[in-house]
DNA sequence: ATAATTTGGTTTATAAAATAAACTTAATTA
DNA sequence: TAATTAAGTTTATTTTATAAACCAAATTAT
């Protein structure tokens, strides 16, 4: 009847990290933060945990002196994002009785 | 950018309760056990967090001897649900670049 | 008759999560 | 050189979700 939503992605701001990251494959942390709203601290953690699902690549660079965390989504990140869309649906579209 | 997401219903049971109820307007305590696969004790406790919102209202009547719960969504549940639904969108449809 | 089981729940305890606050390090500006 | 800003991380706190334990009454088995 209703399909499992995946926990990691059942999330405000994971969500909205991985939906953003499904538009541009790349974002700073900073862009995820300026776009989500979140504060640096929760972003932090919630990337963490995407990455240590495998949902994310982060890539610790510089941008000139001053740090630069990248993230982009792994192939296994765009299949958990399709999944938990469609397990949604069932969620959303409430159908016929059975 | 990403719209907010009403906690209450951003709960994968008491969203399956929440969609069940947009299907019937009326189910009872032990056909919502069935249908979300919940224990007793959760179900209990997320219809009262539901109730207490104003998004369903719960019934205790008899069906016989035997104790019998029924609830049924209100039309700020129908509300809500509606709301969470489009907000939802915001982060299940990305769309192009800003 | 009475003991065990089932039904239909509620209450309580615990583990996990979300989030913000505090902190760190280094760069920049006053 | 002192204060502020940038870019994060770590830690602490408050909520949540969930299950386990419990309860009362009805039913079934012995």
């Amino acid at each position: 009847m209703f399909d499992a939503l995946d926990p990691l992605l059942h999330s405000q701001l994971r969500l909205a990290v991985m939906s953003l990251l499904m538009n541009f494959e790349f974002a700073d942390f900073t862009y995820l933060k300026e776009k989500t709203g979140a504060t640096a601290g929760n972003l932090s953690v919630q990337i963490d945990k995407l990455e240590k699902a495998g949902y994310l690549d982060i890539e610790k660079t510089y941008k000139g002196k001053r740090p630069l965390t990248r993230c982009h989504i792994t192939k296994s990140g765009i299949n958990a994002f399709e999944t938990y869309v469609k397990a949604l649906n069932s969620y959303l579209k409430p159908d016929s009785p059975s």
